[in-house]
DNA sequence: TGGATGATCGCA
DNA sequence: GCGATCATCCAG
């Protein structure tokens, strides 16, 4: 098993949590239909020196829960048509967090694939969009705490050996395309296939 | 490879 | 207000 997650975990540097929470599980209840699945691949995001993050620049409305204290959920909408589901890292006042682009499906299969209008497994949770539409993330959920909230939760789940951690550019940005911020579990099946380099 | 589709933000 | 931008997904 993997070390528990407190408050503590979260409020560390971001390169340090991105990593570790690959293996954690996510989970979300709603209506008490419950979802989840375990964290593959992830992406940091800083604030301070990261032209891609949300919370580079000033504090406004849209990103103010990335500069709350680290556990708390950050969702945001994209494209006109997906949600992407962030864990918010570092002390209150940063402004930096973790998105979650992959994850393994553990537990129910069935509703995500209803969901997703989707038959393959592979196809159900490989990519940040297809996480939030599989587990009902919404930005009802935006905000809220990943260890005291009922409706989504991160726990401890497998414990992943440095050697099986890849690391590489980050997918889908135009800006700071050179920094390694994203890490994922080498040969696991759910993690999206384009990258900066392998 | 490009179109869908809406929230956000800088600038007027 | 207006328009450019965007941490995506899927069909063709």
């Amino acid at each position: 098993m993997a070390a528990k997650l407190t408050q503590s975990f979260f409020n560390r540097p971001t390169l340090t949590v991105a990593p570790k929470l690959l293996g954690a599980k996510l989970a979300t209840c709603r209506n008490g239909v419950c979802t989840s699945g375990m964290i593959v691949e992830v992406e940091a995001y800083r604030g301070d020196i990261d032209q891609a993050a949300h919370s580079y620049g000033p504090r406004t409305p849209r990103n103010e829960v990335m500069f709350l204290e680290g556990g708390r959920c950050y969702v945001y909408f994209i494209y006109g048509m997906h949600h992407c589901v962030n864990v918010v890292t570092e002390p209150e006042g940063s402004g930096a967090a973790v998105l979650i682009r992959a994850l393994e499906p553990i537990e129910g299969i069935e509703i995500m694939k209803r969901r997703r209008g989707v038959k393959n497994l592979r196809e159900l949770t490989n990519g940040p969009g297809k996480i939030c539409q599989a587990l009902g993330i919404d930005k009802k959920m935006l905000g809220q705490h990943f260890l005291s909230s009922t409706a989504i939760r991160l726990e401890s789940y497998r414990r992943i050996p440095g050697a099986m951690i890849g690391q590489s550019t980050r997918i889908g940005i135009s800006k700071s395309k050179h920094l390694p911020w994203r890490f994922y579990i080498k040969g696991n099946a759910w993690v999206s296939r384009k990258s900066g380099y392998p």
